[in-house]
DNA sequence: AGATCCGGTATG
DNA sequence: CATACCGGATCT
């Protein structure tokens, strides 16, 4: 079972309780019939393991997708996104079917929270070009209610970018002025060489990324990378700074918005070197961000976050945070032990907002609404209505502060006493609320 | 052999 | 159309 620790690697020592979904949480398989990257495992310190097969999709991007094999049609799981890496929750009905749960096993299926976002994104490109795509009217209610989240077209929009179903209205949605939209080939780009090639221009792509550490020998004509199964030293990326917003409501910078337990999570997240993969945690988890301040006042936070007084002055003052050493808390069961304390400040940077009000679901089942950034006429209506404005930030399309732009913003407020990064059903107020339905 | 769970099919 | 079921691939 779950011993809770993993070996030290380089200059830290990490535990985590493993009831908080982060890391694979022991020293041998985390779930059986779970597969873990060499990466990951190398960093667990797990020198027994071995790896599965190279994945179908991946292993088959450099012949002709026409290739049929039996395990193509097999998605295999990347073992490094947030549903890979979260526990059973043990409550949905896939689990209480489970064996391990004392259920039946009869209709096999993996928890909801375990849902891997490599097999979602298998199932868009599968699935996009037949999917019933419909466009909405705008002008219904239905069309006005906040999208389900949940149905395929959501998770596309969620985890993707709306990349498969691009203007694809929310499926649960029935609004009676809807019209059929076709989803073009080409944009849905079934080909995992088209892809593999958008994923090498951006340089963000989970595919890109496996492929890369398998081994790319040069570039084909077209850009695309050529994958082989010959394994090469690979260059990885830079370690990514976790950027996050620090502004309070009105871009005044509020640091004193994180708890302890929040910043304390936020340390665990950021170190890429010792969680390899956490840089491409490019899905966020969408539950987690309620809020999307302004972010005229962004920074990073490295190992061993913890604001201080002086720091928040400091932060407050010139747009920068002071980390100090972490410091142990009590009740809490994650300890680090860090020799890196640094402050790295990313100047202020004008944002760009995106004008669309996007709903996005709260866990208590509020729905909040962002505005644009420059629309204060309705941030003041809705003040004056008792409701909070919220503001929807967007970034150049793929870059930030010369990284991949990755999607984990913070918010300014916790969902949740907990660990931000207990998956949503973990929560007190979601017990009996679904988070995700079964694909 | 046993466990996990994807993906196709049956069912209501 | 959503849900339940289950064959079988892929692992330990």
């Amino acid at each position: 079972m779950m011993d809770g620790s993993r070996p030290p690697t380089q200059s830290q020592a990490i535990v985590v309780n493993p009831a908080q979904c982060m890391m694979p949480p022991h020293s041998t398989m985390p779930y059986p019939g779970v597969h873990f990257p060499p990466h990951l495992v190398a960093a667990a310190g797990l020198s027994n393991y071995r790896p599965p097969p190279v994945p179908a999709a991946v292993a088959s991007a450099s012949s002709t997708p026409t290739t049929t094999t039996s395990s193509m049609n097999r998605s295999q799981r990347c073992g490094v996104c947030r549903g890979c890496q979260c526990k059973p929750c043990g409550t949905c009905t896939y689990c209480q079917d489970s064996p391990q749960f004392g259920g039946p096993g009869v209709k096999k299926q993996s928890c909801i929270e375990r849902r891997c976002l490599r097999v979602l994104e298998n199932r868009l490109q599968r699935d996009a070009p037949t999917f019933k795509a419909r466009v909405g009217c705008n002008n219904c209610d239905d069309c006005r209610m906040a999208d389900c989240q949940i149905c395929l077209v959501c998770l596309d929009k969620r985890f993707f970018d709306n990349r498969y179903m691009t203007g694809a209205l929310c499926a649960k949605k029935r609004c009676n002025n809807a019209t059929s939209l076709e989803i073009p080939a080409a944009q849905n780009s079934n080909s995992e060489r088209q892809m593999l090639k958008r994923s090498y221009e951006n340089n963000s792509n989970y595919d890109y990324m496996m492929a890369k550490r398998r081994g790319v020998e040069g570039s084909s004509a077209n850009g695309a990378p050529t994958i082989t199964h010959t394994p090469v030293n690979v260059q990885m990326p830079p370690a990514m700074p976790r950027v996050i917003a620090i502004n309070g409501t009105n871009g005044v910078p509020d640091p004193s918005a994180y708890s302890a337990a929040h910043l304390q999570s936020l340390r665990i997240l950021h170190q890429p070197q010792t969680i390899p993969g956490a840089h491409q945690m490019k899905y966020a988890q969408p539950s987690f961000i309620n809020l999307l301040m302004p972010m005229t006042t962004v920074a990073t936070i490295t190992n061993g976050a913890s604001l201080t007084e002086q720091q928040s002055q400091q932060q407050q003052s010139n747009g920068t945070i002071a980390i100090s050493q972490p410091q142990q808390e009590a009740n809490n069961t994650q300890t680090v032990t860090s020799t890196s304390s640094i402050v790295t400040s990313i100047p202020s940077m004008p944002p760009q907002f995106v004008g669309l009000p996007t709903p996005m679901p709260h866990p208590n089942g509020v729905y909040t609404t962002f505005l644009p950034h420059a629309d204060m006429a309705a941030a003041a209506a809705m003040s004056a209505a008792g409701m909070q404005p919220h503001f929807a930030a967007h970034y150049p399309p793929h870059k930030l502060f010369g990284y991949p732009k990755y999607e984990y913003y913070e918010t300014d407020t916790m969902l949740s006493p907990q660990d931000p990064f207990v998956p949503p059903s973990y929560a007190p107020e979601m017990k009996n609320a679904v988070v995700l339905q079964p694909l």
